[in-house]
DNA sequence: AATGAATGAGGGTTCATTCAT
DNA sequence: CATGAATGAACCCTCATTCAT
């Protein structure tokens, strides 16, 4: 509702204009309905415009969802190099940073998270999905790998950088499930011990316990 | 290839052997097509029998998609369970048996995966799926907080069982997607490296380091 | 459930039985439900018996819908002719006596009023139905135009005795729609004044006003 | 045949129009089928349309028959007030008006009586159609007895006009049924005789036998 | 560019009927 | 006789897609 009337300019909308409307509509109807309840018409309704809208813009509703998959990883990615560049020049600090980004509400809202899960759900029968997810993900992983990297060098550590950017990534990823699942039982600040805990046994000459 | 599973008994199946018959036939069509695309037919065809043949056992197609997830939830908690029994007394042989557990080719192979986030997919706009997924993680995080716990007595080791227990919890977890998302980059030696990286650094009394 | 307990002699029961067990749980159902919401299981389970159990007494769900149109047109015959063989010789009193018939509560409630009015609005589209009412009026019609003939020769009315032999039968059909539209609004006193305006003033010298 | 009917325009109908074109082939359908067995397909290819026009124009198949039934209410009820109007001031030319209305051939015919009796026959479980039906009798028999009301007043019969009105219109309605299940045995000039013998007796100084 | 009426395939569900027990 | 599991056709309804305007 929103969104119908943000565009009630009556010009005729660029087209990329247009095409980031549904894609916000998409987004909405899936937190709200799901995947798999979320129909072209429902999308359009969402927008405010009338039914042929989507295949006129995206020609299938295949392509508005894979579209609409890769905004929300491009928006995930934008936070990230946002964080990453934020954080000053200092791995571990970067690390905490990105530790960090995924805890706060922003991303880590019950609709977000919905819409991430909704296409993790297709993922294991829909290559396309797969594939977008995967390359994201490699992406996500070398940085944090590389900053891990630094910080065992820096230290001295005797760990893996692969296994201990493998332990951090999987974290935020399964703090992420445990937000959709038992929302009410799900607290930030012990999902953020949790993420701590891991950080000050490893890598304890750069983080301390903040108890 | 479908028909041949099937149990060519024409004969009366015990009406509880056809449930269960049917289940199977619905994840293999989750893991193969997605929840989404799953069809009463397409599970009535894997299964050799006619279409009605769902609403004659089950009533409704939810319904066989509600007992198909607590049936996976009960075999993943029949699984806890024995590694649990068969772990022996000491909480922190019993920690690292569950943590291998999940990573038991048996728990993490891409189809069981796939089903399960079929359903998480689902769970932010089905309070159905939440419940039941609720119900059964609760469960299993009030063992391994205990588990941490008595660990942590032990030892006395400087971390909240909760917050212990929410790390490894949310790390597996972690784990089954990158698994789902990148099976080709998984590797089930560097998964356990990471667990193991936190378990020897946060609890260095009990565990060592097997470099 | 009345019917179901009924039979609960083990016994096989005859045939002729199970048949008016069945007529009789079909005609509660469709007082109920209505006739196109009817099932033979939902008539089974009113019976107390088994799905099955229709088509093996009358081999067809049409068939049972016949018989039990049949079965409604006997009771009312029978009902028809014992108030005929009640009311003496005299065909004045003979045919008050049919009215009045009509209008008693045995007859007249809503629920067989709902089986009547079911099966006539079948008539329209299936021969059969209309071949057995057809069968049954003609002879209703030819006894009260024969009554109705009696009662003008006797009184030297002017009216022909098919005229007053339809005006009386469609009235009392009338009178049943109006009963079971307007249950609410209907009185049984109105109704038969409504027949006696008629008789009283048609044939004057039979019947009196009973203001 | 069924397609002839349907207008061969592929253009926009506007949506009223469409939406009467499906109630006429709704009609057509009831009328050649009955009300059960007339299924929106059906409707549909009458139509000479396609499967899903209906369900875009009434929703569901429930809602078009209820329409359904209201057009034909509301078509019975144009020619009441059409009568009416036309018949002049006096009483009694209005009242012998509506009767013949009944009996015209455009409303007695056996395709409108089977439509009639089709929505009767499911007043008694359709709570819906009893309240229409319910509604527009009321109406007709408030006319008809304050007609019946004037006319006693006039000539001091002794007559409720409340049982002469319920006489009447249970006459008209009791011989559109003989008229359904009789149409072989039903002559117009019969019916017509049986009503002109309760008017001619009842309201002697008003109506003349016209032997 | 945008609309929205129309299509028609496909889904879930119901149910009369069959048949092995 | 009687059961009730199983079938499969037919139903209503949804929805992605098309297309005339």
């Amino acid at each position: 509702m929103a969104t119908a009337t943000a565009t009630r300019t009556r010009r005729t909308a660029s087209r990329e204009e247009r095409r980031r409307q549904l894609i916000d509509a998409t987004m909405k109807c899936i937190a709200q309905k799901g995947l798999s309840n979320t129909s072209i018409g429902d999308v359009a309704k969402e927008a405010g415009l009338s039914q042929g809208i989507v295949n006129l813009h995206f020609e299938s509703k295949d392509n508005l969802l894979t579209e609409t998959l890769r905004r929300l990883a491009d928006e995930y990615r934008d936070q990230f190099e946002k964080t990453l560049a934020k954080a000053g020049p200092r791995p571990a600090d970067a690390l905490l940073a990105l530790m960090k980004m995924d805890l706060r509400p922003k991303l880590l809202d019950r609709k977000k998270l919905a819409i991430w899960f909704a296409f993790w759900g297709e993922v294991g029968s829909r290559p396309t999905y797969r594939k977008i997810c995967d390359e994201y993900d490699r992406y996500y992983d070398s940085v944090v790998e590389r900053l891990c990297g630094e910080i065992i060098d820096e230290g001295e550590y005797d760990v893996q950088p692969t296994a201990a950017a493998e332990a951090l990534t999987s974290m935020t990823n399964g703090i992420w499930l445990s937000c959709l699942v038992s929302p009410g039982d799900f607290h930030r600040d012990v999902a953020m011990d949790a993420i701590m805990s891991y950080l000050t046994s490893v890598f304890p000459k750069h983080y301390e316990k903040t108890t």
